[in-house]
RNA sequence: GGCGGUGUAGCUUAGUUGGUUAGAGCGUUCGGUUCAUACCCGAAAGGUCGGUGGUUCGACUCCACUCGCCGCUACCA
């Protein structure tokens, strides 16, 4: 009987639509997925949507939307971004499943059965005119930080868990099972900043907004969001708190690996444990928190306006050649840079020059000297006998690499395997064989290695590139294609009749691809300037005419005693002198300040940030985290408008 | 400011219990080859392992301090 692995990844947030560092995630774990069911394993492999919170019920409403409207929209899009990368998952979950919302209420309610969970107050602080809780901290001097207004303490009903209840337990099965977080530096950061400084009760339920999972037996309370969305590896599996769970649950579960974000580590290895645990339930074997693909100029954001998508990318470049570069520059446990450079240099160097080459030399060789015919005519020389060592070293450092998730490594040491190809070919020199009929059985044996060797390449590359790896397979039309046959060298056929060379990897022309790129993204941007100019509310003259904008000169610079960000300047109005703490560190050096005639707004209500005392708002133009100030020509104090 | 992470050749990086000349790929330079997608093969140059101090017979690896980046967070009127 085949062993079970059951595999997850996170499922994605239906806020926005995913770019590729996000997507990334899921090339990773269709990778490890096909490698575990190339090795044996009866793979379950489970993705999906995280569709509930408060966050997309605004964004829905930005968007004249109904959340429910808005998230099949984004659901759907996610999904064929799966299908267009060749995620090869079993089941794609929505949280807005009928089946998943009914389990987790459930989940709910049995923990809150078991004493677990239990009724208590959400304390804080209340703003009315705003609508804002605060906590003691966020109060500028006693009073409302946002209006300055008084601050009432307030009680709501929620719903906590118990989460230190579990504490020891979670702590020593942490301590117990090394590898049930990775890398070990994850685990580190969760037992120093979390667990071990105790963990306090989590407030588990919501009643400010409705788009959650209901609690069934206490109206006007959603589900909090976490509970909701781990819940999806067990709920996908019809598991059932009170009755009998499917047998895909009890045959799958635990999970043998959740693949996750590193920002996300926390839920999966502190409150998913201590849920499962009070459901007793086993815990999943292990959990990885995997790096950031970031791209070249620091993680990627749509405010930053350096996003890449998939889709795009793999319209552009190919399927096989975004999975092999994104897969290939992510370290283990750093994060990763990803561009369209990086893509186009790995893509050539690796693919093209490397592995292409190396295929398409062979094959234009075998037609060459046999018509295409294979046969191991001779045996075999010391020569092929080295290379064939390297074949076993490299499936056991593949192995080895591919079960502890170091995935770009995997991926390294099969290149290194095609290189060794080549170098095969140089030293056994084929073309010489040729001009000696005597030597046509050697020059046999030789292609014989050559295509053996490839046929092992092209098995091991299925995981990160299926559809280059299937190509290959196809080119030199070997019927074996299992993991297990290369375990023995030589399972390629006899007799066999290769296929005609074609190019697996055209090189592509870096500069080429740049201008392309570039052209690309400045009619993007356009586009998206254009989208973006939308009013704010319209305002009658009077309300303009309430500003007091005057002409000032900063005459000194102090850097904010307790912010870091935060600069405390004094402007000089004329008759009069002010104090204005403002956010423009980034942008300027104290220096540059200094002397500068600016605008300042001076009849904006006085407030004091983080203790220091601001009369006023500078002007400023501002794109996204560029900020220039306004200059003023006029003299010092003049009013304008 | 708080918490955490990180700093190895021009670039991207490996380094798993501290042990002889710190590995690799890309890029660069030189040489070779022609079966091949001007590709491949070989060689070379390039690192005071951020800095200082300590523990040790011995430190990239452990400890302390320090500098630089990054993330979360406070704060950006």
């Amino acid at each position: 009987m085949k062993e079970k692995f059951y595999i997850t990844t996170a499922i994605a947030y239906t806020s926005k639509i995913p770019h590729i560092g996000n997507t990334y995630e899921w090339i990773l774990s269709d990778a490890v997925a096909r490698y575990k069911r190339n090795r044996g394993y009866d793979v379950y492999f489970l993705t999906g949507t995280d569709e509930h919170g408060e966050k997309i019920e605004q964004e829905a409403k930005k968007e004249g939307k109904s959340a429910q409207e808005h998230v099949d929209l984004i659901a759907k899009e996610i999904q064929d971004i799966d299908d267009k990368l060749g995620v090869s998952y079993d089941q794609f979950i929505r949280t807005t499943d009928k089946k998943h919302k009914e389990i987790v209420q459930k989940i709910f309610r049995k923990i809150y059965e078991k004493g677990d969970i239990y009724k208590g107050f959400y304390e804080g602080l209340y703003c009315v005119p705003c609508e804002s809780f605060f906590m003691e901290s966020q109060l500028a001097d006693g009073m409302c930080p946002d209006c300055g207004r008084e601050v009432v303490s307030t009680k709501e009903d929620a719903y906590f868990f118990k989460l230190s209840k579990y504490q020891k337990r979670l702590e020593d099965h942490i301590e117990a099972n090394p590898d049930f977080i990775v890398p070990p530096s994850r685990k580190n950061e969760m037992l120093n900043n979390f667990i071990r400084p105790g963990l306090r009760d989590l407030c588990v339920s919501r009643s400010s907004f409705s788009w959650g999972i209901p609690v069934d037996f206490d109206e006007g309370h959603v589900v909090y969001v976490w509970i909701d969305a781990l819940s999806n590896y067990i709920t996908a599996l019809g598991y059932d708190p009170f009755g009998e769970s499917d047998e895909l649950f009890t045959k799958n579960w635990p999970a043998d690996l959740h693949i996750i974000g590193k920002d996300i580590v926390r839920f999966h290895t502190i409150y998913w444990p201590i849920i499962l645990m009070s459901l007793d339930l086993p815990l999943p074997k292990q959990v990885y928190g995997h790096p950031w693909l970031l791209s070249d100029s620091g993680k990627m954001s749509k405010s930053k306006g350096n996003t890449l998508y998939a889709r795009d990318l793999v319209k552009t470049f190919g399927l096989d050649r975004v999975r092999y570069s994104v897969l290939r520059e992510m370290p283990y446990s750093e994060d990763g840079h990803f561009s369209p450079e990086t893509l186009v240099r790995r893509s050539n160097s690796d693919l093209s020059n490397v592995l292409g080459n190396l295929l398409n030399r062979t094959l234009a060789m075998s037609h060459k000297y046999f018509g295409g015919q294979v046969k191991l005519g001779s045996p075999y020389e010391e020569i092929d006998l080295r290379l064939q060592e390297e074949v076993k070293k490299t499936l056991a450092l593949y192995e080895k690499k591919m079960d502890s998730l170091h995935i770009s490594e995997a991926m390294a040491s099969v290149i290194q395997l095609a290189k060794a190809g080549n170098k095969y070919i140089d030293d056994t020199t084929p073309w010489l064989l040729a001009k000696d009929e005597t030597k046509k059985d050697r020059l046999s044996t030789v292609l014989y290695s050559l295509i053996e060797n490839l046929r092992i390449i092209a098995i091991l590359l299925e995981p990160f590139i299926p559809e280059t790896s299937e190509e290959i397979l196809n080119q030199i039309r070997t019927q074996i294609r299992d993991y297990d046959s290369i375990y023995t060298y030589g399972s390629l056929e006899e007799d066999l009749i290769v296929g005609k060379a074609q190019p697996i990897f055209e090189r592509l022309d870096l500069d080429e691809i740049v201008e392309k790129e570039e052209a690309a993204e400045k009619e993007k941007v356009q586009v998206k300037e254009e989208a973006a100019f939308k009013t704010k509310e319209e305002i009658d003259f009077q309300t303009w005419e309430k500003l007091d904008l005057r002409v000032a000169k900063i005459i000194s610079v102090e850097d904010h005693p307790q912010a870091d960000r935060l600069y405390v300047l004094k402007v000089d109005l004329g008759q009069d002198q002010r104090q204005v703490v403002s956010g423009i560190k980034e942008n300027y050096t104290k220096e540059e300040l200094l002397g500068k005639t600016v605008v300042l707004l001076v009849n904006l209500k006085p407030i004091k940030l983080r203790g220091v005392l601001s009369q006023g708002m500078l002007l400023a133009e501002s794109k996204g985290k560029d900020v220039r100030l306004l200059e003023a020509s006029l003299k010092v104090g003049s009013p304008i408008s």
